[in-house]
DNA sequence: TCTGGGGTCCTAGGACCC
DNA sequence: TCTGGGGTCCTAGGACCC
């Protein structure tokens, strides 16, 4: 059975940030501006610049210091993060406005799958008129890739910036696709870029023809999908929900100079607490585990999780949590950067719903549990039912209870 | 004076269970 | 007296992307 072939297109607007400060303010226009994380700071990078500063050999992710003294007239703006969360709302509902299997990706790219789209044009003309109503309403330059799947579509829009349209169709991968080197790929960064050069493999074209099993060998699961790419073959589906299931929410940051003070350092950890609890709570959700991650002078990095049998969405909750966790980890030496994160996380809601066979006040009318309560109140105090114990409801008269291993650690340091 | 901050996915070993 | 084989969950770390 042949499928019918689809049309995705991969949209991706060109330099982003910065396009949207030129909009919003049109005397930056045709200058070399650039956004950089917080331009005062020491260690600060470029977010994204204009090709303005692009032609002036500025990039994305140079160091602030380094792009000053590349092209001294450049001019620095801090990123306004909810001007561009509005545009980028108004790109996406000009794009929705066409078909509903919009996927965004990230806040400034998109699929779309036009298949099934009655069109009085050609999906170029349509493209076209795409591109031209964003510059028209919102003053944003775009590129579109169009091809039968997304990673083709992808590797279109990359190919012409800014304002490109490009068609990349599948009989035209060995041709255009093939010379390439393996590092333009997406999906194939630096690391791969060396393990794939130590076996030969330089070009797209050298991935594509080399025999599965060495690449199953080599790099696994990623290798036999790359090699599948390589050859222009990609079945993912354009889903549109898959924006709304976000996995975990955190907040890092990197320190103005190396930091051995503890005291510091808990201040830090409580001001990423407070962020990741607001953040957690404006899109309502909780989570059931926490990793905090530290990264050495050296770039040497660790993490440390733990999984909760509650859900986990207080600012101090995660606070105090973070503190243990970093205490348990930290050796003493001088630290660049913290996290914290909260993973596993679900809409607020259904989580009451899932974890409601653990959740001790609903059952506790039942009689049985009651009795149980009593004892273990007077026992570890009014509070350490929720700290730590499990009721586990098995059915309606039969239960069983278990201490968490936290409810344990926690008592056997008193 | 190198190198931000937000994420996702994958792997691999150990614990634990049936 | 040689001890299989799944499956799932948890944890740590790495690669990659924008």
């Amino acid at each position: 059975m042949k499928r019918r072939n689809r049309i995705i297109f991969h949209l991706d607007m060109n330099s982003f940030y910065a396009s949207v400060e030129q909009a919003h303010d049109p005397s930056l226009k045709g200058k070399p501006i650039a956004i950089a994380g917080n331009p005062k700071e020491r260690r600060g990078i470029l977010v994204t610049c204009s090709y303005e500063a692009r032609a002036r050999g500025v990039y994305t992710t140079m160091s602030v210091w380094e792009a000053k003294r590349k092209c001294p007239e450049i001019i620095l703006l801090p990123p306004n993060f909810e001007r561009y969360r509005i545009a980028s709302k108004a790109m996406f509902d000009i794009l929705r406005s066409y078909t509903e299997l919009v996927e965004p990706v990230s806040i400034d790219e998109g699929y779309m799958d036009i298949s099934e789209l009655d069109l009085t044009m050609d999906a170029i003309t349509f493209a076209e008129s795409i591109q031209q109503r964003l510059i028209r309403e919102l003053d944003l330059p775009s590129s579109i890739g169009i091809a039968p799947n997304k990673f083709l579509a992808k590797t279109a829009s990359n190919m012409k910036k800014p304002m490109g349209i490009t068609v990349l169709r599948k009989r035209e991968v060995a041709e255009k696709l093939w010379p390439l080197p393996v590092i333009e790929m997406h999906g194939v960064g630096e690391s791969t870029a060396n393990k794939l050069s130590n076996i030969g493999i330089k070009t797209i074209g050298d991935l594509a023809n080399i025999p599965l099993g060495i690449m199953k060998e080599q790099l696994g699961k990623v290798g036999l999908r790359l090699a599948e790419r390589a050859n222009g073959i990609d079945e993912r589906l354009v889903d549109p929900t898959s924006i709304f299931d976000t996995k975990s929410v955190g907040n890092s940051t990197t320190l103005p100079y190396d930091e051995t003070n503890i005291k510091e350092i808990d201040k830090v950890l409580l001001r990423l607490s407070k962020k990741v609890a607001a953040r957690l709570d404006s899109k309502n959700l909780a989570g059931r585990s926490i990793t905090i991650h530290i990264r050495d002078a050296n770039w040497k990095n660790k993490t440390k999780s733990k999984t909760m049998q509650n859900r986990l969405f207080e600012e101090q909750q995660i606070f105090l949590l973070a503190k243990t966790l970093f205490h348990k980890t930290w050796d003493g030496e001088p630290i660049r950067l913290l996290g914290v994160t909260v993973n596993n996380v679900h809409d607020k809601g259904e989580y009451a719903e899932q974890l409601s066979i653990f959740n001790f006040e609903e059952h506790a009318k039942e009689e049985p549990i009651l009795k149980l309560v009593e004892q273990l109140q007077e026992k570890f105090g009014a509070n350490s039912i929720k700290r730590g114990v499990k009721v586990k409801k098995k059915s309606s008269l039969e239960s069983k209870t278990s201490f968490s291993k936290d409810f344990l650690d926690d008592h056997e340091k008193r």
